[in-house]
RNA sequence: GCGCGGUUAGCUCAGUGGUAGAGCACUACCUUGACACGGUAGGGGUCAGAGGUUCGAAACCUCUACCGCGCACCA
């Protein structure tokens, strides 16, 4: 067998796997399977999206999840998929037009755009799924969805009809959120309010009937005065009673508006009145309805002020009018001061412009079985990890508003609604013979015309656990096992999937445990920058997931990443933790390679309990410990735990310590003693490959396949089981007996290296020591120590000044011929204080009788336990320091 | 205003009642027959602050401060 080369090269061996892979068809569910179900639908990214470490993290925890199951015997699907993403890609593509052929959709016309959008699509579409691959994702290709494919879109349209048909869907005009970048409706969640800086105007209303006497009000908006219908004060506002039912003369497009009063005036805001503006806030369109004021709209789709009457502001931008009308109303007098004010207003979240609040005809649903969705997950049915996020749930649900699901926008799920043409405006009533909701168009078309709009994304993804598999895959697989998101979506996806689910019913009873379209949800976290800014496009601070994977491999990013990642905390990103993974995987590789020098190995080696040595005896004991501690870290979704006690085990358990004494036997002439030795090796590296294999599959299967570790790829080898150790006779005695000599190589070495020995520098050591069982580890200590000579004695008497170390063995010398005495007695000093300070402390505990008597008598024995032997230390390093004067 | 997280070594973070941990970075020594993407040893922390519960608190409770997030308000 060829020697392994001293590097694993990732970018040789990745590609070949998942070609591999993809050939066996080992991600392929299998329906008809007699193997319990394990499914995971994708998250589905954007068409337009390119990998970004938020998926990297996502779709690595998605993959460990599945390779485990598969590896536990499970049929596991995992659907991938993408979203057409309405908004998103429509704006892509229009700015792609517009560089390229200077064009606007509506120079297009809808017919050829969407053409456009495909023909685009084709061409830059869909890269993800190509970068998913190369992550190593074990998905279900084969099942690949879209949410425009065919019959998905079919489910979206009968899923609006049935809703209608309900009354659940209905047709509007309302208050809702303008993005005027994006020239469409958007939903409440898809506004974040955002502080902006600006000025409180207070702007002077001069009183109809008393003319000379003004009301003066505080707004933030002067460019919306010619839209205002009254003004309003607080009904118990004793300073304006005298004005109720007066007017005023409004500044700009003059016309006299009435005063009037609403509770929902706030008497400590500005002066206590407030001008109503019903067209362009919500609160004002409340107290507008309230008191049948008019609605006067002032501002055109795109945010410009459309008021001929005046000509000043005609035109303009909102926020050029708004400093052009605090200039007119100053020229006026009537502009009493502008103080810099900072308040919270809402943007919209895809084009980061002020949304405009608007009245507009819209599609709304009306939320059904939110009681239910509240209750399934406050009773546990659907189960978050974190837990906490059941809070910010409820809070969602518990408040929750009529969802606006219809867009202005031609890429999407078209509203199957048809409006009679002779009809303006269109109807709104439900169930008129003027508007037709149906899958099919109405059987007279030429006298109807199709709704324009499209429904909100979301609207489409919200089916996405379900309407993604067919008939006998649903079967099988729904309700899913877990799924894993960003917590910025729990509204947006989550909680609707979760309505979906309940109200759909699309499981195989109408039992609401049936129905829901998952039992588990894993929250990551979301992945932040150095500063603790969120990664983005426009900052720049996002690295390419791509490169990190030609630079460190694949399996060397998932497992820096999952190593710090996901406790449910945002995560600071910081390209050292990857480059550990990289360098975990190397060590791995070159343990494995260590192994493959010594002979081939074996795929079901033998270990004989009385062949063990007492170091194989704890490795392996220890190995049963991390299996058990990686089934509970895996029971709460703690990746990053799992990673770590894998790591641990691997770096330090198996190779600083294990592999390291297991030497003396592998290079031994005792056969027997190297085949047990190799056996064990073989033992813990099958187990931790196994272990490991969710985290790093590239690596693990290489190696797997190199050692020859099985017959089987290793992603359907079972996890390993833990060993049967108490049939180890005195197992807990051998296990302290390694330890003491564990902690006696560490106290040499720091004897070696507190008396400024080079660690080349082989020197002698002698062990004042009574204990036969130790003998026959004598060379394994010696090889530890790196001693030239060890030599057991129990009488030995040390030169004065001989650097000396109380181990859990016995004293440990060091023989230097000419020992600098005055470093020893400053070591001694130290070592003396240290000791001292830790006896004192443990003493005080003992004499307090509270103590002694409350605590369990475990850790008391223990506290005695441990001041004995820092006592006899003590006597002993005072001893030695002594003779040194 | 309401709610949810967080504050532990220079950095990134573990640690749910019993002597403060890991990795990186740092210092010293070492290319030894798996590995310098490595080994050995070392320095470094009044666990944000105050109070409480307890024999014992980084951990549990209360309050405060600061950071982040969500919701509401936002004239």
């Amino acid at each position: 067998m060829a020697e392994l080369p001293k590097r694993y090269d990732p970018k040789a061996v990745e590609p070949k796997w998942y070609e591999r892979w993809l050939e066996n068809r080992d991600f392929v569910a299998n329906p008809e399977s007699s193997k319990p179900p394990f499914s995971i639908v994708m998250p589905p990214p954007n068409i337009t999206g390119m990998l970004t470490l938020g998926h990297v993290l996502n779709n690595t925890i998605q993959d460990i999840l599945a390779r485990r199951a598969r590896m536990q015997g499970f049929e596991v699907l995992w659907l991938p998929g993408m979203d057409h993403a309405g908004i998103g890609t429509q704006t892509a593509v229009e700015k792609y037009l517009r560089r390229t052929e200077n064009k606007s959709r509506h120079d297009l016309g809808r017919e050829e755009f969407l053409r456009r959008v495909l023909e685009w699509q084709d061409k830059h579409g869909g890269i993800i799924i190509e970068q998913l691959k190369r992550l190593g994702c074990s998905c279900d290709w084969s099942r690949q969805r879209y949410t425009l494919d065919d019959a998905y879109a079919a489910a979206v349209q009968k899923v609006f009809v049935e809703l209608y048909d309900k009354g659940l869907i209905y047709r509007g005009r309302r208050m809702i959120n303008w993005d005027p970048a994006a020239l469409t409706a958007v939903s409440d969640e898809e506004v974040i309010s955002k502080p902006q800086k600006g000025y409180l105007y207070f702007v002077r209303y001069e009183i109809v009937e008393e003319p000379g006497r003004f009301l003066e009000v505080a707004t933030t908006r002067p460019e919306t005065i010619m839209a205002d219908t009254a003004m309003a004060f607080h009904p118990g506002d004793k300073r304006y009673q005298d004005l109720l039912g007066k007017h005023v003369w409004r500044p700009l497009a003059r016309e006299q508006i009435p005063i009037i009063a609403d509770e929902a005036i706030d008497p400590e805001f500005g002066t206590g009145v407030l001008k109503v503006t019903p067209a362009h806030d919500t609160l004002d369109f409340e107290i507008g309805q309230r008191h049948d004021l008019p609605v006067i709209d002032v501002l055109t789709p795109d945010g410009r002020v459309n008021c001929p009457a005046v000509a000043e502001l005609d035109g303009l931008d909102r926020f050029e009018a708004r400093k052009k009308a605090a200039e007119l109303l100053e020229a006026r007098g009537l502009l009493a001061k502008a103080e810099p004010y900072e308040n919270n207003i809402g943007f919209s979240d895809r084009s980061d412009v002020p949304i405009e609040p608007r009245l507009s005809e819209q599609w709304f649903l009306r939320y059904p079985k939110t009681k239910e969705a509240l209750a399934v997950v406050r009773d546990h049915l659907i189960q978050f990890f974190p837990a906490h996020w059941e809070k910010v749930y409820a809070q969602w649900l518990e408040n929750i508003r009529d969802w606006c699901i219809s867009r202005q926008v031609w890429w999407g799920h078209r509203i199957p609604a048809w409006y009679r043409k002779s009809q303006i405006p269109q109807p709104t009533a439900q169930g008129s013979d003027k508007i037709y909701v149906g899958i099919k168009s109405p059987p007279d078309p030429e006298n109807w015309i199709q709704d324009d709009d499209t429904v909100d994304t979301w609207f489409s993804s919200w089916l996405w656990a379900y309407e993604t598999m067919d008939p006998e895959t649903r079967k099988k697989f729904y309700p899913t096992s877990v799924l894993v998101t960003g917590p910025d979506i729990i509204f947006f996806w989550v909680a609707r999937m979760i309505i979906a689910g309940i109200e759909f019913k699309p499981g195989e009873t109408k039992k609401i445990e049936d129905n829901i379209p998952f039992h588990h949800v894993f929250f990551t976290g979301i992945i932040r920058d150095g500063q603790g800014r969120k990664m983005s496009k426009s900052l720049g601070n996002s690295p390419d997931p791509l490169e990190l994977i030609d630079k460190y491999g694949a399996d060397g990013l998932r497992f820096g990443l999952m190593r710090i990642a996901p406790t449910g905390q945002d995560i600071r990103f910081d390209e050292r933790q990857i480059e550990e993974g990289r360098n975990f995987a190397t060590k791995l590789w070159n343990v494995a390679r260590f192994r493959q020098m010594h002979g081939p190995s074996d795929a079901a080696p033998k270990i004989e309990a009385e062949a063990l040595s007492i170091f194989a005896v704890e490795v392996l004991a220890r190995l049963n410990e991390t299996i058990d501690a990686i089934d509970s870290a895996y029971r709460e979704y703690h990746f990053n735990m799992v990673a770590q006690h894998l790591y641990n085990f691997v770096w330090s358990d198996y190779c600083d310590w294990f592999v390291e004494a297991a030497k003396t036997d592998i290079f031994s002439e005792d056969q027997a003693k190297k085949t047990s030795a190799l056996a064990v090796m073989d033992v813990v590296l099958s187990a931790t490959l196994r272990l490991l294999h969710p985290f790093m599959p590239y690596l693990t299967e290489e190696i797997w396949s190199l050692l020859g570790l099985g017959k089987v790829s290793i992603q359907f080898a079972a996890p390993p089981d833990k060993l049967a150790l108490h049939v180890v006779a005195n197992l807990a005695e051998r296990r302290r007996l390694v330890s003491s000599i564990y902690e006696t190589v560490q106290a040499g070495r720091n004897l070696r290296s507190a008396s400024k020995l080079p660690s080349n520098r082989k020197i002698r050591f002698i062990l004042r020591i009574d204990d036969k069982r130790i003998f026959e580890q004598t060379p394994t200590l010696s090889r530890l120590l790196k001693a030239e000579d060890l030599t057991l004695d129990a009488n030995y008497t040390a030169p004065a000044g001989t650097p000396v170390a109380v181990t859990p063995l016995g004293d440990l010398f060091l023989a230097i011929a000419a020992a600098d005495q005055g470093q020893e007695r400053e070591r001694l000093d130290k070592e003396i204080t240290r000791i001292g300070d830790e006896a004192r402390t443990v003493e005080a505990k003992l004499q307090n009788d509270a103590f002694v008597k409350r605590a369990p008598a475990a850790v008391v024995e223990e506290h005695r336990r441990r001041l004995n032997d820092l006592d006899a230390q003590l006597t002993k390093l005072k001893k030695a320091r002594e003779g040194l004067s």
